[in-house]
DNA sequence: TTGGTATATCGAGATATTTCGATTTATGGA
DNA sequence: TCCATAAATCGAAATATCTCGATATACCAA
């Protein structure tokens, strides 16, 4: 758990923004044709979205990535992302601990 | 709580150490004569410690208080900082609100 | 009032982050 | 193969953060 990374990539308005809209896909336009059974959504929903640019949104999924808030997972030229349920858990541990006294 | 305020105040790793240091009075030289009965700690000690400089360390300081993870106490010439653990809790609340699903 | 000490504020240079458009890479279809 | 599309990467300008030394402010003691 890099704390620091971590942190780094929550100091962002729309980053925290786009983590919270991963948490219902209803949030977004409704699966590609033939990708129905994945839970993630594709940077260009998530663009969209965000009203921000392509390289944008790639760096910021990429950033949230490696701090293991989201998941990637490529299907063609396709990359969903979704949330890492358990790793945010464990990202909430891991700040709980170090801030909390006792 | 301004949670964009505190993130951003934890994103540097020598705050986080303050705050953890803060913890425990104990890590910091006896308290100044006739300060005994403070918990604080003034900012000549806390600078000691981080080896940083004095303007730096009053920043630090006073970007903590701002997001109210610390508070402050003037006495005499002297400033006293202090974990404030009410805000901590209400910031780790307000961070696992934003991020946890559900 | 004068001088000393603690802290806060100011101004600036170095570094990091934000965000973009352009380009590259990967893939799928005609 | 050739083209179109999705996403990643590159390079750069604008902005923000970090950190310092110098200065200002507040307070105490002689």
């Amino acid at each position: 758990m890099d704390i620091e990374r971590s942190i780094s990539a929550l100091n962002n308005p729309m980053r925290r923004r786009i983590l919270e809209w991963l948490k219902d896909r209803s949030n977004f336009p409704p699966a590609l044709p033939g990708h129905e059974d994945l839970e993630g959504v594709c940077v260009a929903y998530i663009q969209e979205k965000a009203k921000l640019s392509q390289s944008t949104i790639s760096n910021y999924m990429g950033l949230l990535k490696q701090a293991r808030f989201v998941k990637a997972e490529r299907h063609g030229q396709w990359t969903f992302y979704r949330r890492d349920e358990e790793n945010i858990q464990a990202f909430l541990a891991a700040v709980k601990d170090e801030l909390l006294k006792t």
